[in-house]
DNA sequence: ATTCTCACCTGCGGGC
DNA sequence: TGCCCGCAGGTGAGAA
């Protein structure tokens, strides 16, 4: 589930409530990505002062340091004032006096790590070669016009690498695309200025929307990502001009196009 | 330096 | 039904 629109949208349903609360325990299920670095003791008695995004990792801000969290692949969270006895795929529970906190991950591809201050050194190994925020004013045309041109790869890995603009995932990606007529096979570098200006406002356009739609549907991820143009869509008539929608691998992950809309 | 492949882990759907 | 395979929305590490 988790690119940045389902992220945002996470963070927007817990952190008006979890926003100065107290920690009063944390505990662990199974192993996630990377261990969390601290006690789960030494989080009590710290007070939670907020919620950030930075690409699909959230920051829970704390008085002391800052715990981040990733949603890796199939994470989810969820926080409510008492939550049931965790299942087999609960990894991660804080138990503050305002709800407990929730992370729920089959496949433990998602993480949460503690960091002692805002130069910790995991930080910047997690969060210090990520990108533009695609819907802050930090992104801008120019200096993702030069990002493409500066690559060799194709757009579709340059776009879920996050190095030139964070919080595209795999579905997103290919549906910005499509928007901006682009293939995914595209090397970067031969996009010119009219493709560039269609898929930087394509990639906003497509993420903003996923957001309203999250924040609208809420918790019901499936329904706002439910009617891709091309995603999950191979064989299906393109929504633009009926020819089957293609489907093409790039580094062990799918890609979907119109062949037709998107011409080489 | 960049770019590419692999690995991490569990569950599910399709084909036999 | 049951087994085996491939695939799934991410991304850091290490190899080319």
């Amino acid at each position: 589930m988790p690119e940045l629109p389902e992220v945002e949208v996470t963070r927007r349903s817990f952190e008006g409530r979890i926003a100065g609360a107290r920690i009063v325990g944390a505990s662990l299920g199974k192993p996630l990505r990377w261990p969390l670095g601290c006690s789960v003791e030494s989080l009590a008695g710290r007070r939670v002062l907020g919620v950030d995004r930075r690409g699909k990792y959230l920051l829970l801000r704390l008085d002391q340091g800052l715990l981040v969290l990733h949603l890796g692949m199939s994470g989810s969270l969820s926080f409510a004032p008492a939550l049931p006895a965790g299942g087999p795929h609960d990894h991660f529970d804080l138990l503050t006096d305002a709800g407990q906190l929730r992370l729920h991950d089959p496949r433990r591809f998602g993480a949460v790590v503690w960091a002692p201050d805002d130069h910790a050194p995991v930080l910047d190994k997690l969060l210090g070669r990520l990108g533009m925020e695609p819907l802050a004013d930090d992104f801008s045309l120019a200096a993702f016009k030069a990002g493409l041109k500066a690559s060799r790869a194709s757009i579709k890995r340059l776009l879920l690498a996050g190095r030139l603009v964070v919080g595209v995932g795999n579905i997103y990606a290919s549906e910005a695309l499509f928007l901006a007529r682009i293939r995914p096979t595209t090397q970067a570098r031969r996009i010119g200025p009219a493709r560039a200006e269609r898929l930087h406002a394509a990639i906003r356009s497509v993420l903003e929307q996923a957001v309203t739609a999250g924040g609208s549907t809420l918790r019901d991820f499936q329904a706002a990502d439910g009617r891709s143009d091309v995603y999950g869509r191979e064989g299906a008539p393109c929504h633009t001009c009926s020819t089957p929608i293609a489907m093409v691998r790039q580094g062990q992950r799918s890609s979907f196009f119109c062949p037709v809309c998107q011409r080489p």
